[in-house]
DNA sequence: CGTGTTATTGATAGATCTCAAAGATGGTGG
DNA sequence: CCACCATCTTTGAGATCTATCAATAACACG
């Protein structure tokens, strides 16, 4: 498997030169903060962390995909977010004190740079760039929260399956000739999961697009063959 | 009113002292940011700015209340969140480009401390504590939208009602012999809006409440008398 | 070729929104 | 000081979406 293949490249610094959060930093700068890094592997399906643990590291993603699933008092799940390569991921181990409010869990095989708080957060204090990086990266991220969350209130089931698949292909898609393909493996439940419904509605909604040849998949797999039209039905009401 | 009153006293670094995002500074450096700063007055009801305005300036409230609400394409509106006095806000302000993504109105008369673009990312270039706080009030600020995601997708409207009055009283409540009063003028709609519900739901809802005398309530104002009663309603179905 | 996971589909029930109208409330101006 | 008006709140009845329950079908893996 090439993602895991890549893992086996060791402390190589062309790896973090294209990592947002570390945009302007010069080459020693890098090169030391790559040193302060800890490797860590993870298989599909296992965790790099759970809700609740003591957050103590921060992480950024090398290679691979992860899914932040967060859990209620009542065992229902909602997937969060989901994090791409470069990306860099709980924050919240920068806070004294906090715990993991997700479930990190790897879809791919994946490799992510690890920081404990110590190190982070002289990491933020040394490189106020960092530090202005983080908070875009935080700011975009707040951004897409407004959106779903309003959305979740005001807009129906199917326009928030739109949504998501769109988010989806948009920050996550591999462009082929028949399509915009989600790079990873994907369940019914999951894309439920991410637009607040339940798998049955996703299940028949995804069925009506696929018909309307909006976008065609098999198991795990969507691809999305005619983007505008799902970004029509993202916005407006789909009239039949 | 003695929100606007307070506003009168001008530059007095005491008012800076209490701000968690200037934590860990001296009085120099707190003399000099609060020196670079602008002062803004809005009257209740009036908007410090409006969705879809360039992000120019960065804010932080000393005194008043605000509220941020944003609209979709349909002309639905949700409460995105209040501030309150200390707590800082529009931080896409430091993000070259971006237009602020909510109308953020007064609901008391308000000061603001303002800082332009120019200035703010000097202040977190100069200053890393100013960073790391950021850094800190915002990751908790997502922490709060990521549980509102999760409860507007699992939750009933009764369960996120709750919420969100709990919410506010913690937040903004003050303590009297009667009980936590939340400290400006809220409408129904405004608790619907945060709830992501409608007002005729907020207001039966709330209806019943009174009666079961978990709280007590005139126009525009709430008291929650059994904060107990309210969380356990927050949290486990009502059974009746 | 089983076996467990994932996906599809139908029928039903229930919560919530929508539409509609009337009842409070408080401020304003005559 | 009172009448009036805008805003906020309450309440009812019906429509609709979506979740829930239940079963079957397709698929991948060992």
């Amino acid at each position: 498997m090439p993602a895991y293949q890549s893992a086996a490249t060791l402390p190589d610094p062309s790896i973090i030169a294209a990592v947002p959060l570390f945009a302007g930093l010069d080459g020693p700068a890098r090169a030391r903060i790559l040193a302060a890094a800890q490797w860590r592997r993870v298989k599909a399906g296992d965790a790099v962390f759970r809700q609740g643990d003591e957050a103590e590291t921060f992480y950024v993603l090398v290679d691979g995909y992860l899914k932040a699933v967060q859990t209620n008092a009542g065992g229902q799940q909602i997937l969060v977010h989901f994090v791409n390569p470069r990306e860099f991921f709980a924050c919240v181990a920068m806070m004294e004190g906090q715990r993991y409010p997700v479930t990190m869990l790897a879809i791919k095989d994946s490799v992510a740079l690890a920081w404990n708080r110590a190190e982070t957060m002289q990491l933020v204090r040394r490189h106020p760039a960092v530090a202005a990086n983080a908070l875009m990266g935080f700011g975009s991220r707040m951004l897409e929260f407004q959106s779903r969350l309003r959305d979740s209130q005001t807009e129906k089931a199917g326009r928030r399956i739109a949504q998501a698949l769109l988010q989806l292909s948009r920050n996550s898609g591999r462009k082929t000739e028949c399509g915009i393909i989600i790079d990873f493996p994907i369940t019914r439940q999951d894309v439920a999961e991410m637009a607040g419904t339940t798998l049955h509605t996703a299940s028949r909604t995804i069925a009506g697009w696929e018909r309307d040849g909006v976008l065609s998949c098999s198991r795990q797999k969507i691809v999305v063959t005619d983007p505008d039209r799902l970004a029509a039905l993202a916005e407006v009401a789909e009239e039949s």
